[in-house]
DNA sequence: TGTACATCAGTGAACGCGCGTTCACTGATGTAC
DNA sequence: TGTACATCAGTGAACGCGCGTTCACTGATGTAC
């Protein structure tokens, strides 16, 4: 009976966090948004980030949450936000390491895009899941609404689609067609990894929504 | 102060709802399971469906689910169960409906795919949206993976696809891809109306997927 | 036709739980004099 | 160099809430005799 350690907070000898000097407290917040991040990949579900787990996985109490986050959902907002930061700093360097050519270029944001949704699971699922579309509980829509984000994102894809030799007369369009395939994919792998996916699931997907064909629809 | 009606079960007039007759005590299986369902539809998040909600939409006690089903995942399951078995109702008398023009076929089933959503939001998040992949609290998983039904979904599509003009080798894969690109639709629209759809998106998307150009990709 | 009884369809109150959040507090750290 | 003090970085206990679920119960309905 004795000796049972339980994962639930204030059980248990805390690891020895040190507190931060005086004057750096702030680094907390930067170490509680990694927490929460994580927490989101390690479990994928958003209600998996409790401020308690948070609290827990970086050593600290729950309400020393507070001084650095108004409340749970302002958390979370941010959380999203810094993921979509990641996100698009991941296709821009993708795209610097990246030829001249437009198609590999295009090929190289579409390839960054997927990794990250497989390194980042729960992330990408809160950033397209519909949280940050909902107005917080203090009820003003959060000023980053998932709209925001994914007009930056389908800006990207526009670009090499444009620079390309794209056949279709509305880049823009084709753009979004595009980055609904990509979600799909993501999404879904996502959710069901164990789904068996097909090995060329990716070219299969992406070719002929990056090389349209010559002759337009009916 | 007085008269304030709260819309929390339990208070307020409970409009009276006559109870069944003797043996036919299992509707109220099927009215708690369209609550449930409605439920879902109306807010679009599974956390709204609490059977204290479902009670109080069909008029009855929450304690009165449970002569229905065994605990709260075995009736979202249920649910899943009903509107995946929906769907394919929906696609397969669009199918009867369309002529025998293989790629009129296929497109009447994109069609009754993207229109189910489009109707059933919370029921299309609920159906993809991960939680019939993970297993129930009770420890088991489920019997219904979402693996499965979407296996069903493909071959829908696969048989359209291989009756078709198809340049393709392997229908399977790209049933998979084009299942991929309304999913990635699907759930983006139901998750973000508010996003400025383009309004030809549909054709934008699923063109390129079920007519691939005749040269094989690189 | 009447009546005692079993059964069915549900109810109301209450439980334990985990959650977000609040509050008064503590002990270390730096600073003014 | 010493010391009183302000401030900072956090803590522990507790709150109210909504939830799933349990329990003992009620009143109507049908049935056996």
């Amino acid at each position: 009976m004795s000796g049972i350690t339980i994962a639930g907070s204030g059980t248990g000898p805390r690891p020895a966090r040190p507190r931060n000097r005086r004057g750096e407290g702030s680094r907390l917040r930067a170490e509680i948004l990694a927490a929460a991040a994580e927490l989101l990949d390690a479990d994928g579900d958003e209600r998996a980030v409790t401020l308690r787990a948070v609290a827990h996985r970086v050593g600290i109490a729950a309400p020393s949450i507070y001084p650095h986050f108004h409340d749970r959902p302002a958390l979370m907002l941010q959380v999203t936000r810094q993921a979509f930061a990641g996100l698009s700093v991941r296709i821009r360097s993708a795209l610097d390491r990246a030829g001249d050519d437009p198609q590999e270029r295009l090929d190289a944001a579409c390839r960054a895009y997927l990794d990250f949704a497989r390194d980042h699971p729960g992330r990408y699922r809160a950033m397209f899941g519909g949280a940050g579309n909902t107005p917080t509980a203090s009820g003003r829509r959060p000023d980053l609404p998932a709209e925001q984000a994914t007009r930056i994102l389908t800006d990207f894809l526009t670009d090499c689609l444009a620079a390309g030799h794209h056949a279709g007369t509305d880049p823009a369009t084709d753009a979004v067609a595009l980055w609904l395939g990509l979600h799909g994919l993501a999404h879904q792998r996502a959710i069901a990894p164990a789904f068996p996916w097909p090995a060329d699931i990716v070219q299969r997907l992406t070719s002929p929504l990056t090389r349209p064909p010559g002759h337009t629809h009916t």
